[in-house]
DNA sequence: TCATTTCCTACTAAATTTATAGGAATTGTA
DNA sequence: TACAATTCCTATAAATTTAGTAGGAAATGA
């Protein structure tokens, strides 16, 4: 149940991205944002493709090129971020449809469980989809 | 963000104590639970390892032995089982107090991201520890 | 033409999870 | 007492996932 470093600097990353947008309106080099919160361009580059994927950024190529938000800080979920890095941000692969085909229960032990999971599921989206962007940069 | 097999199945073999304790009362053998899951003994033994360091089962050893609850169905919740199987369920290394010495935030791009995993850390438990083991039983 | 920047793909190293294995300690029963 | 059944303890191997590195293609402004 840890959240994953694609999470936590991902989130990061977008609080950078919106602080720095807000400062002075323009694109933001990759590079500047992963300077910041310490993590290699590289390595940044594939969160921000996943966002990108997302729509959670839009880019601009070439020379003086970057990223922006493509929408503002306030519409921003906490939530979407997260499951475009963390894939969905399933906490098992056996979602309630399809018990019989992941669990194999023996007859005397059958798989009650589904609930409780589902239930997780949707609290636990439920939560960070009730946090902005805009929220998370807001508290200093 | 994915839950361990150690917290599924720890979950479905406290599932199926508490329903075969509640059909005949007695200890019940690990070999039993194990069968029933679906599980090897061997991998299962690990489980209520962990159980039982955290009270959550009790056990006697020897022939005729075996586990029990150590209280009532209802009073045990899946947050507790699952806190003992998941490492507390921490999903983020870095707590509140500790920012600093784990985050290395540079200077612009403060670590404002620690309430949302607050919130979040709080949220789970709350949903978890709301769930006792007898309302998961109970429905079928 | 060139420096800057995003974009795409592959790969490697490290860490974690999942599971297996062997055998010690305990206990009821024949 | 002997023995089978059972929990308990520790080590380790195999598999999977995560984290991070690397190289270079494509686009764009100056």
């Amino acid at each position: 149940m840890k959240l994953s470093s694609k999470a936590r600097y991902g989130l990061k990353a977008m609080c950078c991205l919106a602080e720095r947008q807000a400062y002075d309106d323009k694109v933001v080099a990759l590079s500047a944002i992963a300077e910041d919160i310490g993590v290699s361009d590289k390595y940044l580059e594939q969160l921000f493709s996943a966002l990108k994927k997302a729509e959670l950024v839009a880019s601009s190529r070439g020379a003086g090129g970057g990223y922006v938000l493509p929408r503002d800080a306030e519409d921003i979920s906490v939530g979407e971020i997260l499951r475009a890095l963390e894939d969905g941000l399933v906490i098992v692969d056996c979602v309630s449809g399809e018990c019989s085909k992941q669990c194999g229960n023996s007859e005397s032990c059958r798989c009650t469980t589904h609930g409780v999971w589902d239930k997780l599921y949707k609290t636990i989206n439920d939560c960070l989809d009730s946090m902005s962007l805009a929220s998370v940069i807001a508290r200093e």
